[in-house]
DNA sequence: AACTATTTATAAGA
DNA sequence: TTCTTATAAATAGTT
């Protein structure tokens, strides 16, 4: 929609690239907005730029989390996680390796002062290997965390239903009972969460 | 884009909605595929109908599941950084310097090829500096994430709380009312979470 | 950051 | 649902 049909293809020239991002980007995030309002239904969308900046629409008043707490529920009925027990591969070869690695960087900062043998090359490899444990450990450090968060946020939501009920149902019986709106049993609960 | 300008508001005629629905949502997804390629960014994209299912769009050969994880890094720094409670003012200097730092950074690893007056023990410094504003980054972070799951644990706590004392009551209720026990009520709750 | 010439999306109708 | 078509919206190239 503009003055040329355009191919779909990769905009190589940067700067142009740079303003149809900003403009479709823009237009794209409307559209979420009008298809959620119009349609009344959940709209999540992430678009990270090439220097890793995220923009992002969610729709109505589900948090983002919420609404990737469902994508997952959803995906792992389908059986389509990628990812079933939560820990890749790598994951598990990196964090077997984790307490050789530390026993070996003591062998290293131990011996060095004595022993010249052990050079420069060997110690930035040894740095390397390091900071790729301590990536692995944070990432897998967040996922679970996020994991609790999101079940707690989950059960969170399952107790106040059924409390719900509860009270209703409470008030069915007090109307059922007492039909003299004079006699209605005083609650003795505190509505602790409101 | 039709016969008439539509009012941005959710369409009341059922049928109507659907056909909408399912116009937009084909619409929203091609152009979410558009900006990803155009412009060659990670686009992920959730649109659940009504009634629970889920249609996604997801750039590149990505899965959704690593743009979700790209999400929750970003977030999680996004939050540390624009929380304005529950900063303190430490913090706050450290992150406020967060910018200057990387501003920093760019200058020195972009100058750095042609010009050789900056040299090693800049690069010390720097390395320095940015250790330490990650560990400030990352000990927020994950302060703050310790304080939600210990929020969430204890508002569970309470809402567990209430709801026994709830049934105790509808127990009592039953007792009182119906002294036959062949004629006890019926619990209609679920008890969805023992 | 504005401005238009065009293309594209889509609302209503068939 | 699907197709058609008039019209609204988005946007590519330009200033």
């Amino acid at each position: 929609m503009g003055r040329r049909k355009v191919v779909m293809k990769r905009i190589e020239n940067n700067s142009s690239r740079q303003v149809t991002f900003s403009k479709r980007r823009g237009g794209l995030i409307k559209k979420a907005r009008e298809l959620s309002i119009l349609c009344d239904v959940q709209v999540a969308l992430l678009v990270f730029s090439s220097r890793g900046k995220l923009y992002e629409f969610c729709s109505g008043d589900d948090s983002l989390a919420d609404i990737i707490e469902r994508y997952r529920n959803q995906s792992e009925e389908a059986g389509t996680s990628a990812n079933p027990q939560g820990v890749s591969l790598s994951d598990n070869v990196a964090l077997q390796s984790t307490t050789e690695l530390l026993q070996l960087v003591d062998r290293y900062v131990e011996g060095s002062g004595e022993d010249d043998s052990v050079n420069v090359n060997d110690f930035m490899q040894l740095e390397e290997r390091i900071d790729a444990a301590l990536v692995q450990v944070r990432r897998r450090k967040t996922e679970l965390m996020m994991d609790s968060v999101m079940t707690l946020q989950q059960q969170e939501r399952l107790l106040r239903e059924e409390n719900e009920l509860l009270e209703e149902e409470m008030a069915t019986i007090n109307a059922e009972d007492h039909p003299d709106p004079g006699e209605t049993r005083r609650p003795t609960t505190l509505n602790l969460l409101r």
